[in-house]
DNA sequence: CTAGAATCGGATAGGCCTTTCCGATTCGCT
DNA sequence: AGCGAATCGGAAAGGCCTATCCGATTCTAG
């Protein structure tokens, strides 16, 4: 056994190689908060609240992560990979379309799911490169879903890649927005977005996502304006 | 000349009545420059920018808006009546399905160009009376244009008027996110969302407009990991 | 079991923000 | 011109944040 095999790393990340046990135990507890945290506020979030979560203390937090770039890039790793993994998913159903929208729902739902995930969406961050390999993967997974579905005569020709990033933008904006008051407001949205990039045809409307109740916008808006920073 | 009538209120603003005529002044100039800080931060920009922005002590700027809202409020007074009478200039129009697209061309227009009031449509504030009596001015008249356009056989039947307010919520998202950067990405979002708005007839497809260009929309994603809060 | 290296986390410095207090200044009437 | 009231704005208190320092603690190898 070689002094390097010593430490066994058990967690899955291979940048906790080397670290002692201990030291390994709080990344991973930073880690889990950051998750929790950034979900909940946005990756704004200040780093001293993440070492509150994470029940370490601040210094803890910096000697781990020096900038925050290098939390939110160890944190969505491997959302990221599920995000990159979700094109080769769709571009392995047989409908082209279905595929194509079903790739879009999917990850607009992911946005949903995580108010930090759906900000790094809109974001690029060039330093972490792990990171940017994915979301590239993503887009050439993308860019070919695209293709087929214009060549089924399903996707409007002019619909362009940049789309899906407006998209993206707009649907983080709604769920910014709504946070939990109106927590189908997304669903809509993104039903209308399809749509527009549909070919038209009457003989094949699919209906719309329901609309939120006014109350729960209502709601939605009222809370909004009961907070102060973040972002 | 009764002693009530010596202060003649030379400002527009009747809440501005009764003011020493510095104060007025130092009133005006605290305005205006939280218009312009508004506009380019969005309104959760600091009472102190916004004192430094007007060249006037912070205890002044407290003294004329004890609470953000009343700053807030004042400052989008005018702003949401030109909002208020977009509705009615929409209803003028002959045609509905014209006057229904124009109007959401317009507020999402007004959007694009105040952060700050993008980010006012998306919210409510009970408190500030005026403004909320406005927003329900020009509601009333959406809902009337909406009514309109479904009868005129152009909208389709089961759109809402909440869904006005998810595409507010959207645009303030695409405008935060692109910020300059790529400034017409709203227009494509907008006009895939009427596109979807519209009862379908192939015999009558508008184009949509152009897509930002991806180099536009690459530098908004870089530009919106450089900041720090805002929102 | 122990020594030394690795790691922890409280404390600290510096920055920006909100809100209030109060002495200094300016205005407006006489 | 001069007085009193209105208004100004710097200063101060308190909060939260980033980032770093360093003595105390914990781990690991031998």
């Amino acid at each position: 056994m070689t002094p390097a095999a010593r430490r066994v790393p058990a967690s899955p990340d291979p940048s906790a190689q080397g670290l002692r046990i201990d030291a390994r135990h709080n990344r991973d507890r930073i880690l889990s908060a950051a998750r929790r945290v950034y979900a909940r506020d946005g990756i704004e979030a200040s780093m001293a609240s993440v070492a509150r979560e994470a029940g370490v203390g601040i210094a803890t937090l910096f000697r781990h992560f020096p900038a925050r770039e290098d939390l939110v890039a160890a944190v969505f790793a491997d959302t990221m990979q599920t995000y990159a993994d979700a094109a080769a998913t769709a571009l392995a159903d047989p409908d082209p379309w279905h595929g194509f929208t079903w790739y879009i729902e999917a990850v607009c739902g992911m946005q949903a799911a995580d108010r930090g995930f759906a900000e790094v969406l809109t974001m690029t961050f060039p330093s972490a490169r792990a990171l940017e390999t994915k979301r590239d993967e993503a887009y050439r997974g993308f860019s070919e879903l695209v293709v087929r579905a214009k060549e089924a005569g399903r996707l409007r020709p002019d619909f362009t890649t940049e789309d899906l990033v407006i998209l993206l933008m707009a649907n983080a904006g709604v769920i910014a927005a709504t946070a939990g008051a109106a927590p189908e407001a997304w669903r809509r949205l993104v039903g209308c977005m399809i749509q527009s990039y549909a070919v038209p045809d009457p003989a094949n409307t699919e209906p719309l996502p329901p609309a939120p109740t006014p109350t729960a916008l209502y709601r939605a808006m009222i809370r909004l304006s009961r907070r102060s920073s973040t972002s």
